[in-house]
DNA sequence: TAAATTTAGTTGATTTTATCAACTAAATTA
DNA sequence: TAATTTAGTTGATAAAATCAACTAAATTTA
């Protein structure tokens, strides 16, 4: 592959960090860390995963997840109950209270891609998605 | 908008997030940091440019930009020099090692997006190239 | 099946990063 | 010329991440 095809990825990689850096502003409104509302979001969406499932998928340090997820039990965000198939594992999941502070995180992260696209054309915004889907599915030949 | 064509944006921002997080990791074993490793790429892109400048492209704060600078110059990888028409700033660019270090890590990274790529075909890489470019030119409407 | 190893999760110690405020000195504005 | 703003440094903390040691349950293996 030449150099200046790199370079135009190197290019997009610099581009998207702001994107994303942006688009993850509304976090500091928040009373979570960038590493909790990950969670949350995960949490809301594999309910009844184990710590270890989100280790694997957020990537995150062991250490560190523990720490975190008894802070969410100390203000009552989650519940785990002990898995009946292993007595190591614990399966998290949301409260009430949990599942309305995911709401409010995804509502403002939905308002701030709102705020992102909307001055853009119906077309452009398909045309948007698009790309990005087949991004992924480029990418997805090699992860 | 319709809030599945969120969703698919958000959904491509995790995944993009992940492909960033994979090709960041040569980083560790550089002997820098993220944010180092960024300032060092920018140096390298606009020599002569002041810690404010910096400071505002990668929108860091100027405490640690300052602190970080000092150790680059105490390890001989910067030099500064007085700006003649500002007695506050100063013009910072990288030393002849500094340059060299900037080189190892851009080889690095140069290799670590080759590897992402080199199992897709001439025209997958071609279309990818040429669907990062136009979402950067969707975005830009907005940016 | 008993011993050895691996895995899930917790905890402690430490380091690395980031944040915020106070401060100096030069530049700009009023 | 006085008041304000800006560039950069420094100190004090706070927040985040890293690493290792440890318990207890599960799995492997000999």
């Amino acid at each position: 592959m030449k150099n200046s095809s790199i370079d135009s990825i190197r290019e997009f990689n610099r581009y998207y960090t702001d994107v994303i850096g942006l688009l993850d502003q509304h976090i500091l409104d928040s009373p979570f860390s960038l590493a909790e509302a990950r969670i949350i979001y995960e949490l809301s969406h594999q309910p009844n995963c184990t710590a270890s499932d989100l280790m694997i998928r957020l990537k995150m340090d062991k250490g560190q997840l523990s720490r975190i997820l008894e802070t969410f039990r100390r203000r009552g965000l989650t519940a785990r109950k002990k898995s009946k198939l292993d007595g190591r594992a614990a399966h998290l999941s949301l409260t009430g209270k949990g599942q309305s502070e995911f709401e409010k995180l995804n509502q403002a992260s939905n308002d701030q891609i709102g705020l992102l696209i909307k001055k853009i054309s119906t077309d452009d915004q398909n045309r948007l998605l698009n790309h990005m889907t087949e991004i992924i599915k480029i990418l997805n030949q090699s992860l």
